[in-house]
Parts: structure tokens; sequence; C-alpha cells
DNA sequence: TGTACTATCCAAATCGTTTTGGATGGGAGA
DNA sequence: TCTCCCATCCAAAACGATTTGGATAGTACA
């Protein structure tokens, strides 16, 4: 019949079993069926198992939007990546979202992804998620120093777990990496190395990541007792095209700076390249280091000094405390800071500077 | 009276407007609010202004539970990504998003993602957002040859799209890359530069896209009439690490390869590694490329050739031919198979091998 | 004036669950 | 034999939208 009708009808398909269904075939009530299957304990165990048996075989599922519509809960998290489409390419994203959906497929949780420019349509991206109980909860990436989702969220009393400080973010979970003593530790090995004119190519300070790394440059300079240089500070975008832009001009200075940190691994890729192409042998005239610690960073020639932190495990912790904190599980602190790890490789191992500064 | 309730209980959440609310407010009926916001012009427009007015300034949305609930629709696609998770960097993954992403929210679709490695896990994945209604179709990257997803969901009938071809797709749209033209014309770039020993670093031949490039591969030789060499071909696994592994022991031979093609642009770069490692000038002594066009071979010293594939506007297409699907929408066509672009770099570009081979 | 038609509105059913507040019957204890 | 209680079950009311199948009143026309 079936049959029939899937030849009938191109447009056939199987009418997905209802609770309804599982309970005429056993000639129970809609009710008993729904409690045997949540376990409650006033079932006889006989009915239990015989429900679960049956349900089994029939292959029945919960229709997810019913049991959304009547729980109110999605049991989805949503994540917003704020980013322009079209060439966006950022290593930092798989293994980000590995992370998380490790920890929500775990939790049985699903996840929505979206891709939003900051702006507008970032704001109607949360304010449609948020009204029509799309989600019960958000990730956040990319914390800005105001940061409209933040408050938007802290408003609205939805919950939300992020990976980034924000000046706006008070009472909201989140983890944070140490970009400060990241970026100071690597300052530190290339002031061993002998270097004294370090550059730093930033980007838009409104990100929290970025103001966070450059204060541990300054830091690290000042621990050494060099005299911070605005001109040796330029702002790039994060894309390897910054990177390569914010270096053509620092070694058309005379004398152009002997290190120079970009403040992601992108960043520091368009370094090299304007490096090299400006006749530069990067890691003996020109140490560059970067942050992140990307696949791209390792097979870079010379390979990338970097400071690395470990997404996929940032990744599962943040969407472990927003489930936590959906369920109303305390426990989990408020902050969580990563201190990350500095990787030496050939980018600047070699780059000892001539003594005469 | 909200602001009492915010504060006396943490917990407190604004309770979403529903239509209802909106209803009354304009002493109307629940049917001619909603049939006033869907368009229909049994509502004078007088009402219909009035209605779309408030609903908006009192912030409606509908909920999206309850309207799939009563469509029987999710406007959601969904994509399970066939890795395991915590090493998983795959740079064809963000670009991939980032087109579905845009396709989808610009047709008002939202898009479920999940990452389960092929088997049980994947299956169980499936099942469930086939059965609980979650997804309105699906879209399906690395097909594999015999490839149980599709079985599945062509007996089910349930709407998909997919990113590669295989001997059990007869009836769903999908769009193929021209892996094997496209390797074609990076056999004879090289033999162009006058290789005649070159090798091939696959994987397992389960996936679509190793059959393709391999078969590429073959005919490229076959059209210079070189005979095919099976010795040549090595197993990897589409990963660093698997070309890596291949190479050692391709360069133990001896003589080696003047020239090798790696699967994929990863595969390539762990070549690029082993061949210096060992001691090789790439580019010189030893020819090798790649297939994908990821940002990694871009900067990857030397710059990877490789066969470049439209990753961002593959995502773009298969998705919008998905929502044409649900839809039925006819019009796309079955297949569409997209040309690769061949880009020669310097790994393979001063790697004339000595004339006496 | 009566009829027919049109424009505008609405009550109620429905989608598939979960949850509330009983109903029922059999066994234990007096 | 009569209560009371417990174990087991269930009818009906939600949840919030869309859709079906009218109802109502005003207008046009004879």
């Amino acid at each position: 019949m079936g049959e029939i009708l899937r030849i009938l009808n191109k447009d056939y398909r199987a009418l997905p079993v209802t609770i309804r269904d599982v309970a005429k075939k056993l000639d129970l009530s809609v009710t008993t069926v729904s409690r045997a299957l949540a376990g409650y304990d006033d079932v006889a165990s006989a009915t239990r198992d015989l429900v679960i048996e049956t349900a089994d075989e029939m292959g029945y599922v919960p229709q997810h939007a019913a049991r959304q519509l009547r729980r109110q809960r999605t049991e989805t998290i949503g994540l917003i990546f704020p980013t322009s489409g079209s060439r966006f390419s950022d290593p930092f994203f798989s293994e980000f979202i590995a992370g998380i959906g490790d920890e929500t497929s775990k939790r049985s949780y699903d996840l929505l992804v979206s891709v939003a420019p900051p702006g507008e349509a970032e704001e109607r991206a949360y304010h449609l998620w948020t009204n029509s109980r799309r989600v019960d909860g958000f990730i956040l990436v990319r914390t800005r120093v105001d940061d409209w989702r933040i408050s938007y969220l802290t408003k609205e009393n939805f919950p939300f777990t992020s990976f980034g400080r924000s000046k706006t973010l008070e009472t909201s979970p989140h983890i944070g990496v140490d970009g400060c003593s990241g970026v100071k530790d690597l300052v530190k090995h290339l002031i061993g190395l002998g270097h004294r004119r370090i550059a730093f190519i930033g980007a838009s300070e409104e990100l929290t990541l970025v103001g966070d790394r450059l204060e541990g440059y300054q830091a690290g300079l000042e621990e050494a007792h060099i005299t911070y240089d605005p001109d040796l500070v330029l702002e790039g975008d994060l894309t390897r095209a910054g990177g390569y832009e914010a270096t053509k001009r620092l070694i058309g200075r005379s004398p152009y700076p002997t290190a120079i940190i970009g403040v992601n691994d992108l960043t520091a890729l368009g370094a090299i390249r304007a490096a090299q192409e400006g006749g530069l042998i990067v890691g003996k005239d020109l140490a560059i280091a970067g942050f992140d610690g990307t696949v791209a960073g390792e097979h870079a020639h010379p390979t990338l000094t970097t400071v690395y932190q470990p997404v996929y495990e940032i990744g599962r912790q943040v969407s472990a405390m927003l489930i936590d904190l959906i369920e109303n599980q305390a426990g989990s602190e408020l902050e969580n800071l990563i201190r990350p790890r500095l990787i030496v490789r050939d980018s600047t191992l070699n780059s000892k500077p001539a003594p005469a500064d």
C-alpha cells in the first residue's frame, strides 16, 4: 500500500509515526505511552518495557516541534559567526565548531549556525532567534569592547556564554585566553634574542582580543625598560592582506624594525610574504611571529613562531558552560582564563639582530 | 511590574509576545491577525496596515515551534560533517559553511550543523533528524562510492543535495567538481615540464573524490603514452600526516619519482615537509602539487601548485538547489559539473628534471 | 423590498507532544 | 464485609501558530 502510493505519487514521503500510532497499536492512552517513554514510575514496569519495545520497532521518534512547543525549550544552541561571508576562511572556525559539536551532541543538544557581519544584519539575526524562541542560548565569539550582543542578551536575560571578555560582560560565564601574558612571553622571547625594535600589527581595537594582546606587547616592553613607541604599532584587520600592507610600510622605514608581531597568524603570514618580497630573509633579517597556532603557520616557510590556544577544547568548554547555564546547573565558575602556550619555530629562531642597535 | 518581577526573580525572562497578545490589543481575532501578517487579501487594507504596525511595535515574532508544528515544515536544512572531531581542522569547512549560510539566510532558512564520523553515530544522527522532522533536507559532503546516506535518504524520499557524485546517486541534484579533468591538466603540466615518473598519493577509494582524481591521473599518463605504474600510487588519508608518511616512502626509493601529486592540499603539504626533511629542494629536485586551493597552500614554501575549486560558491549553489528541491521549484538541473582551475605556483615551476630520465 | 454578492471578519479544528488532575479496581487490614 | 490505599491508567487542557468553513453586514441590482 505504501508501495503503491510511492509509485503513484512522486511527492510521497512516509508519514512519521506519532505517539498516537504507538498508543493505538498497544491499545493504551497517549498519556501512558508518553510517561512510559519518559520513565515515570506511575506506569507498570511490564507496560513500560512493552511500550519502549514497540515504540522502538515502530521507529517512533518524538517530533521536535511538538515537544518544543509544549516544553518551551528547544535544546538547541545558536552560534552566529560575526564575519562577512564571501572570502571568509578562518581556520579557527572548523576546530571551534568541532569542539562545540562534540559537546552538544554528547548532551543531545543541536547547534544552529549562521553567519552575519557585525551591524544591522547581526542584530536582526539575534532578535529573530531570541524572539522566535529558536534557540535556548548563544555562544559568542570575537567579543568586542562595547558589545551590543552582550548588552542585548543581558537585558533580555537570555542565556549565553562567550569566548572572550568584554567590558560590557559582567555576569555571564565565559572563557578568556590570556592574550596579554601570551604576547608578553613572545616579547620576552624576542628580547632574549636581542631584539629591541619590535613592531606590532594589530586590528580594530574594538575587538577585545586586540586590546588584550596589545597590552601584553606593552607590558613586555616595559618589563625590559624599552620605551613604547606608538609608531611601531600599526592596524591591520586580522587578514593576510592587512598584515601584508602594514609590513610593506614597516620595512620601507629606515631603520626598519627587527621583529614584527602579528595579532594573529594570518596577519603574520601576510607579513612574511611582504618581507620576502622586500628581499628580507625571515628568521634572520627579520623575526616574525603570530598568535593562534593554526595549521597554516606550521607549514609556512619559515615555520611560524606563534602563541597557541586550544580552540577545540575552548569550543567544548564554552558549550558545556552554556548548557549548564540553560539547565540551571550551577557550578561552572564565571571566568575560565586559559593561558596560551608559546611555540617557538624558525621564523624567529635564528634572528639575532646586529648587536649595535 | 516587569521590573519588579525582574528584581524579585533571578530567573525572570520576558515572555515572548504571541499572536494572541496582538489580537487582544487590537480587539481582533487571532485569525485576522494571522492572515493580515501573511498578506491574504481577505482582510481590509486599513486593518492589515494597523496589524502590521502594532505587531511590529509590540515586537511580535511568530514562535518557530508552533508554526513548524502546524505547517509541518522546519525551514531548516541539515549538514552533518563526516569527520571525527578532536583534531579536525579542514580549511574547506569554513568557506563551505559561509557559502551555505549566506544562501540560506537570504532565503530565510536556518542551518543545523553536526559532526559525526562515518558509521553508527552518523546513522543515528540522520535517523534522528529525519524522524523527528528536525530539518527539511540535507546537504551531503564527501560522498562515498557506496554511500549509506544516499541510499537511506533516497529510500525515505527525503530531500537532499550533495557535493560530490556517487554510484548510489541517481536522482538527486548535486554539484560535482570534475576532479578527473583537473588532475589531468595537472599531469599535462608536469609532463610538459619533462616529468615522467609522477607519483600519486591518494586516500581511501571509498571516497568518490579520490577515485575521480585518480582517474584523471591515469588519463593524463595515458594521453602521454606513459604506462601506468601502480607502485607509484600510494594511499594517504587526506591529512598532512598521511602525505608525510607516503612521501617518506617514495623518496626512499631509487630512483625516486620526480613529481608527486597529492589528492588534496593537506596531503601535498605533508609531502613538502617530508621532502624537505629528506634534503630535497621542492620545486627543483622534486615537484609537488595538490588539489583544493586552500589558503595554506598559498603560504607554503614553496607556494603550492594546486587545482582550485570554488568552495564558497559551491556551498551557495548546493543549498540553493536544496531549497528549490524542498519547495518543489523545478528548474535546477540534476548535475552541475564544475571544472576546477589549475593554479601553477613555485612548487612545480622550476622543476625540469634532468633530460636523461 | 427582496435577493445576491462581496468584503471583511471569526470560531473552532488541527499539528504532536507533555502535564494536570483525576478515575478505576484490586488487595490489605479492620 | 467494609474501608482505605496504592498501583496503574487516562481524558482533557495546554503550548502558539495556521487553515477551514462559515457568519455577518453592507452594497448593488432587480
